[in-house]
DNA sequence: TCTAAATACATAACATGTTATGTATTTCAT
DNA sequence: ATGAAATACATAACATGTTATGTATTTAGA
């Protein structure tokens, strides 16, 4: 059980949208994450590609749309575009003739590396001024949304 | 000065990705309008040119954009789309030869009729077991990130 | 075993947004 | 009054995501 004191700019008014406000907050993540990953070369959509085949992991399309939460043929363009780009190889799978394995080149884990510290540096700026507690109501807030959002798919 | 007692799930931990978090908030909403939207023929990106139009009013496209919080060039395609559906019209500015005043339809401005509730419905499922003191700190926190980020652009 | 269902991937068509760039018009300072 | 800068819009090229649909392979049940 926790308390929260002195919640700087609370108001105790109706929420102005919800969805315009979660909609601004996501483009502005996005693209002050773009700025950041541009100068290594990377777009934010490879974001979750990158982490989840670091350390020369190997994942099929389907796993990595499950890990990326986005639909499969949106995979499938993605990795597309990254297999031009370079950052990753697809192979066959022997084992199931449906199946596409893919790993990270040696460009895509050096690149990889860059990721951590860039999303650090930005939840900080977002986060800036919020205290430890802040952060984990705003955590806890959205995963609470994100449930009962899920749950009306 | 504010306090809040027993925020359920609040678990003192550091942020898992928060624009992982803020990405799936965003992608879930938008999922969920356009599945509302459909049964009325609208779609999500339409619905702040439809809200700054209502009740007859006229706007150039650069003050929609500056509404919508988009920039010019993703304004005027998606005013061609509405256009093309039939939503806005279109003409010239008599004042200003270089502007374009566009204004809702009829059928615009009837379908129109339906976003508040749509918005509204979406927000309570989103919020659902929210008291009111936490949708107010979500707001609260949302702005201050949302303030934050902007700061940086 | 063999057929029906499920699974993995690809492709098409589209909406929504971004940068970069070009054109026409208006504004403003000298 | 005019030439430079600012403004409004359009267009192109692209990334990211969605639904709908098709193909090939695998799995599972009668």
């Amino acid at each position: 059980m926790y308390f929260i004191h002195m919640i700087p700019g609370i108001r105790m008014t109706a929420p102005s949208h919800l969805s315009a406000l979660t909609t601004r907050n996501n483009r502005l993540f996005t693209l002050l994450l773009e700025r950041e990953l541009k100068k290594t070369g990377l777009r934010s959509g490879q974001v979750p590609v990158l982490q989840a085949l670091q350390d020369g992991k190997t994942l099929n399309q389907k796993a990595l749309a499950d890990f990326a939460d986005i639909e499969q043929p949106g995979m499938t363009t993605l990795l597309a575009r990254m297999e031009r780009d370079g950052l990753i190889q697809r192979e066959p799978d022997p084992a199931d003739r449906r199946s596409t394995l893919v790993t990270l080149t040696l460009d895509g884990q050096r690149k990889s590396r860059n990721i951590v510290p860039i999303m650090e540096h930005l939840t900080d700026t977002a986060l800036k001024g919020f205290t430890p507690l802040e952060r984990d109501i705003l955590v806890t807030l959205l995963e609470r949304i994100n449930s009962s959002l899920k749950s009306q798919l």
